[in-house]
DNA sequence: ACCTGCGGGACTACCCGTTGCT
DNA sequence: AGCAACGGGTAGTCCCGCAGGT
């Protein structure tokens, strides 16, 4: 019995493509099994809470996935500025090798759905925080202070996702870009 | 016939609130027409492009109305860095009253509704670039060079939306105020 | 205003017709929009409130209709015992006409959609009270009591009815036939 | 395997429950086993035939209970009129107590299911006749004619299913009281 | 000529009763 | 016995036009 999870997973995947590059309202059900090749009935017995239960689901895996993307830069950068620079250069590519598609694949879900789903909320804001806790684990291992830590984190997290929105907005780089510099320079001096 | 221009205004005011608590593809003609006591069929004739334009214009207002009260901010602050402050501040309590369902009125649209139409996406790009303006224009003015201004005007504006996407989503103000912290000593040593 | 399409009435008409040879929740809104030729957008037009408006409305409409036939029926008979077996006459032609598809109007959507909401219980108990009513009315103007008529009519409804559902099962008239043979006798004795 | 039988059995006991008070369409698959505790697929395996098996077994079932009940009432009742009586109190019981919601064990199925499956109907029409044929036999057993038996039941047991009907749309015993009080009266007529 | 009541279907999310493969 | 799949079915909502009254 090898195919028994492989369904329920193409399904997640299939979603949280899906839900990253449209949102949840603009993201249909129909198209979420064409595009999956899913099979229709099936879709609720995996997930009986429907669509709403597929949606957070979806940005668990895409927030745990993006996570582990986040910490493995981290992991294998020599210090904080370049980690940053090289996150900034990941989320960059993504943007424009999608035609300015993918942004954060939590923000449009997160803007177009938190209002109304609970359960969505929630894993959108614990995507959030757990990208929050590796770069400020990040930080205040690097000779900064817990608060601070916290505090720099925030910053660069804001920055950072605000950079995608008006980069996928304009469709230009250069707001990520500029975002990129400013944080830059300061962890430059946060470091020095 | 005086009540032509206000029917039609009064579309376009509620389609602004909802569209920006809700975003596009939430918001339903049906409700749109219901909330605003506006008769169905007039809509067509008001907005030949359909809902889309009725979009399009809907963010052209709302981000008119927003930059005219940052200008306004602005134009009042004593220096830079109580302008931003003040500007953070009135955002944050937007929010909140709103019991957090109001932040940026143009990035749930930008999300998702950018991706599919040239117009809208045209109307957000044009108004985070005019209030990009205000900005850079308001910090050239305060004996910082253009290109200066420009970069600076971008990461005050990417922060706070990403403050905002934040605090929305984890509703809770705390990543707002911990993004006016970090704008704030900005702000300090640019002007010291 | 005048009327300006008569849809709604057909579509009246319409579910009329299947709820009364079906019952409600055998009867898809895909038959009914089929049945009557509408298109479904249009169905929610008149009927905001759904399936369930549009059953109320039509047991409202047969009730009346039966009532109509009830009334003209007790009207043009010689005396009670002959209204009787004209009554029981024509239902049993209703009946095997329509090879026992056809009851009576109100006690499938009574049975099979009276428990779950509230507007189609009240129309059907509304329908069978006019019903009641006229029989009273009708058996107090043959020199009955007020309180024996009240009684009587309430009996001759039930054993109607009682006969009408064990025909339709059976598909067999016998049931019904010895119901009016028993009202016959009754109302003899009642007016001897 | 003991548990075989107790699984089908218990899958029946639901269902005849189920489609007691709700009707065959308005029933589905998913709350019968659910309320029942059941395993999905094993539904197929107990009746092959699926929903409309179990419904006309279920059907089976009830109209073999509720037989069960008349005969006993009628075996322990020292005359026909008090055993009249008796039936109809109890069958008032079941409805007050269920809230309105129990009336006839088969009325509800028989007709919003009857139409569209024989073996359906067959079981309503035998669960019919079985109880005339109890009726009947204990008539003609009190001194009346094998005739006015078989005519007398069929009155007895079509008033009583209309009464039924007409109390629980009502929501009030009244109309089952009053076909008590007329059957008491036509019982001790025959009898006198 | 300015509106809008009414209509029109395609599409939505969801659930149905059913069946193979294990 | 039963998990997982299956796809057509459900009621309901979508965004949109058009005829014709005011």
């Amino acid at each position: 019995m090898v195919r028994r999870t492989d369904t329920r997973q193409r399904m997640l995947d299939t979603a949280a493509d899906l839900f990253h590059s449209q949102g949840y309202h603009a993201t249909g059900l129909t198209q979420l099994i064409t595009a999956g090749g899913a099979p229709k009935g099936s879709l609720y017995f995996h997930f009986p809470g429907g669509k709403e239960q597929l949606a957070a689901e979806a940005v668990r895996l895409s927030s745990e996935r993006t996570g582990a993307l986040l910490e493995a830069i981290l992991r294998d950068a020599p210090d904080a500025v370049t980690a940053i620079d090289r996150t900034v250069e990941a989320l960059a590519s993504f943007l424009s090798e999608s035609d300015f598609q993918r942004g954060c694949p939590l923000a449009t879900v997160a803007l177009d759905a938190a209002a109304e789903s609970e359960p969505i909320r929630e894993a959108c804001a614990a995507g959030y925080s757990s990208w929050h806790e590796v770069l400020a684990a990040y930080l205040s291992g690097q000779q900064l202070s817990v608060e601070r830590s916290d505090e720099l984190a925030t910053v660069v997290l804001a920055a950072i996702e605000g950079g995608l929105l008006l980069a996928r907005t304009r469709r230009d780089l250069a707001p990520l870009r500029a975002v990129a510099t400013h944080l830059h320079a300061t962890l430059d001096r946060e470091f020095s």
